[in-house]
DNA sequence: CGGGACATTGATCCGCTTCAAGACGCGTGG
DNA sequence: CCACGCGTCTTGAAGCGGATCAATGTCCCG
């Protein structure tokens, strides 16, 4: 969908980063930026980094024959993504906001040689992501729609939610059709559930990726199923 | 629901579960033998060891507050499970059929004193187990649950088909509800999906627990959601 | 100001869940 | 050997929740 498109073009205010190797993979060490709708990499690419996200939301995708996609999960700061299987990466990777990842070399088949700290790290990282896949599964399959939602919003919560006096603010930095391929809904639902939540007065939007959580134990209820406990309901 | 039994009878019929102390988890090397719905572990176990499954199959699974169960995965012979993720492991895990087991301790913390060869493989089997979850999402995700199911009847060819002339046999090793809350669906559902690939001649059932596979390509479209390049439909 | 992408809302339809009943296999005990 | 009970699978009928299709609203940016 998206084609090549130069990275040089907006937010380029930080620092003198102009010698970025053209359409290289990138350089260990060497922070890479993404704008917006740009690849990290793409599902089989053999896979010389993994990535640290340092700033900025990543989506990482599988796509199936029949065109539907399914986001596998967000990439957001202090991840690690991209770790592959017998040396080819397993998704696709795209920025969904402007995103600067840290690459580090990776060659998983040749650990010997491997700095042992670098070394435990990945597989730290490899098993935090096998628990966050678990975790998706818990919320991809509770059973009611708004259910989902919730859930999700309480990930966003925890992962990045911002203080704002005594309430905390969300901004999303995903769309309604990836929060819906996220979840195996479309984005219809999603919205619908967003209404929903906002007409209970859990959350209120400031514009449609800004939102503030009123009742946040409210919303865990709702998250977990627990409608009854919430007075919101 | 299921009343509390000796499970020492040697008899692999019905699913018990079985609570039991792990006083003895094990030793490494050791070969460690279940009976059908006794557990390996449970969810936050401290975890001494992880498992290469010798034979059999168990069931990895999380429950949340409301009592739904998902299955994350069943566990096959050669697969290696019981990642930890913080010296923990994030699933619930019994048997559901006659199991033996090969307890390695592990101690990610320590990686440095680990035999490198040891170390090499906990890596592979974790990135794999990644991508075994990623898997599960598409499959998940599929929005028939004909679908559904046929690719889970895929994925149960592709690991434990068994040639039977020209035709392969799948014998399931699980029951209609684990096959139902791997998939995100109800055992009704699952039931009606079946009997509907038997209309279709895409399978036949020898008892309720043993399929043969009698057009592979029908299935494997039904699968993919191309029904119309199957002439069963 | 106008165009495009995205979000919301409405109406309808379909597939799954739910609840219920019956069928089947299997082990036990008479 | 057969009757019984239990767990599981199958099948049926009804209701509901989300998908789908369509129209409108909103924001952003050129």
């Amino acid at each position: 969908m998206y084609a090549i498109s130069p990275a040089d073009l907006g937010t380029e205010k930080t620092s003198v980063q102009r010698r970025r190797p053209a359409r290289s993979a990138g350089a260990e060490g060497v922070t890479r930026r993404l704008t917006p709708g740009q690849h990290l990499f793409f599902e089989s690419d053999r896979a010389a980094f993994v990535y640290k996200v340092q700033s900025g939301v990543l989506r990482l995708t599988r796509t199936q024959k029949d065109g539907r996609r399914q986001v596998i999960a967000f990439g957001f700061p202090g991840d690690v993504i991209g770790l592959p299987c017998e040396g080819r990466h397993t998704t696709e990777c795209d920025a969904i906001t402007p995103v600067e990842v840290l690459p580090r070399r990776c060659d998983i088949s040749e650990p010997s040689g491997m700095d042992p700290q670098l070394r435990a790290r990945l597989m730290e990282a490899a098993l935090n992501e096998i628990r966050m896949l678990q975790d998706h599964f818990l919320i991809f399959g509770r059973r009611l729609a708004s259910e989902k939602v919730a859930a999700f919003l309480v990930l966003l919560l925890d992962r990045i939610g911002e203080p704002v006096g005594e309430l905390q603010l969300i901004r999303l930095p995903m769309n309604r059709a990836d929060i819906a391929d996220y979840l195996g809904l479309t984005p219809e639902t999603v919205s619908r559930s967003i209404t929903q939540l906002r007409a209970q007065n859990v959350i209120a939007l400031d514009d449609a990726n800004t939102m503030v959580v009123r009742d946040e134990y409210c919303l865990r209820c709702l998250a977990e199923g627990d409608a009854e406990l919430c007075a919101c309901a």
